[in-house]
DNA sequence: ATTGAACCCGACCGATCGGTCGGGTCCCGC
DNA sequence: GCGGGACCCGACCGATCGGTCGGGTTCAAT
């Protein structure tokens, strides 16, 4: 929201990881050409292996600016205090937030799951995009450790918590027409975004099931 | 599990799905070439364009006999009595057994979510595909507004409850290295598919959350 | 015995793929 | 004014893409 406004005046590699970016979450790595990003972007085919080695490259560098900034903000959100509901429901709403003001993150990130399965993977790009998500998944498991061992948190199994909470908040922003035909509305409307927010920190609180006698 | 054990013995056209159903698991539609799948199942190329009319229709094939064995078997664990509660948990019990049985299809309805935004989507393969999830998740739309009606479960929104289940239950099977790594183990390891599970099942009855007063 | 459908193939098509190459333009430090 | 790097381009490369075509084989029905 603060730059990126105005298309002009941005370097030719911003705007070809922009491009990149929206390309890559619309249709995956092996559904964009080179020669599509380049038209896309205004520039030569040839002039994008100026800026990047190859297409694998570039993929990784676009996952990688994703998971760096996604990182930032998540860090800089748990490093605020609290008790662990208080930092763990924050940590949900500001990834919640940042997958609803960038369509592409949530969609990118799965497919960077599906595909770098039999991707190269020794780029420096990946590694420090696999190192930024174990450091947030490690990060989440501390604080879910720490909520449990106080006692605010229900004995449960950290993992597949994990799994759980990246599912609840990755996923439907992700799901495209599906997500938007089981909402009936757009899951990137601010007020959806709200609910969605809301009806997840209940669901963390009361579960679904009524348990009447406490 | 029950047959399908001898590759032989099995028409081409059955063999060309089994085969694709794996590759666009593994790398979706725009990764996966015909050539390549040809050569899998042991024919020539042309011979594909014998049982299917083209790349489009032979993936909407595929995806609609996923979509189909699904929702045969989540109709008949529907039909089956018991409260909301029983039924839900049936549900999605019934749901992750599906999903752990066969590790290609969590990852193929995500990439089919992803992709047939932009696919002609006009064959009746695909519609069937279409008809198959929206009956299903109106009919577990309808169990969750009873048991709101009769008061065993929590108020909720319920689109967004929906959208909330298929990623819990999904997401998992589908997260491939990412979820191996947070976990520790495979995912479709039996006793980790019984884990997530009663995981599950606790996080819907109790959420996260210790509420001490009642 | 002939037909015709089901099935399969190799050869081929135009298009596009990721990527290379040589050269051009611009600008900045010397 | 003279490099030299940053930046960009068109032309081109071999490979592969999805798909077509004509013809071959098998086999059951006539």
């Amino acid at each position: 929201m603060k730059a990126a406004s105005s298309t002009a005046e941005q370097s030719s590699h911003d705007k070809i990881l922009d491009a990149a970016e929206i390309l890559f979450a619309k249709r995956g790595y092996a559904g964009v050409g080179l020669s599509e990003l380049a038209e896309v972007v205004g520039l030569g085919k040839s002039s994008l292996f100026h800026h990047f080695e190859n297409k694998a490259q570039l993929y990784a560098a676009v996952a990688a600016r994703i998971l760096g900034r996604i990182e930032e903000r998540l860090v800089r959100s748990l490093a605020k205090g609290g008790d662990p509901i208080v930092r763990l429901e924050r940590w949900l709403d500001e990834l919640i937030d940042l997958l609803a003001d960038h369509p592409t993150y949530a969609r990118l990130l799965l497919r960077s799951l599906f595909e770098d399965d039999d991707l190269p993977g020794d780029t420096p790009e990946e590694q420090e995009a696999h190192r930024a998500i174990a450091g947030m998944m490690a990060s989440v498991g501390a604080l879910v450790r720490e909520g449990m061992a106080v006692g605010l948190f229900r004995a449960a199994n950290v993992q597949h918590l994990l799994l759980t909470l990246v599912g609840l908040t990755v996923f439907p922003f992700a799901s495209g027409e599906f997500g938007a035909e089981v909402l009936g509305k757009d899951i990137f409307d601010p007020a959806e975004v709200r609910r969605r927010k809301r009806e997840l920190r209940d669901l963390l609180r009361f579960g679904l099931v009524v348990n009447k006698g406490r």
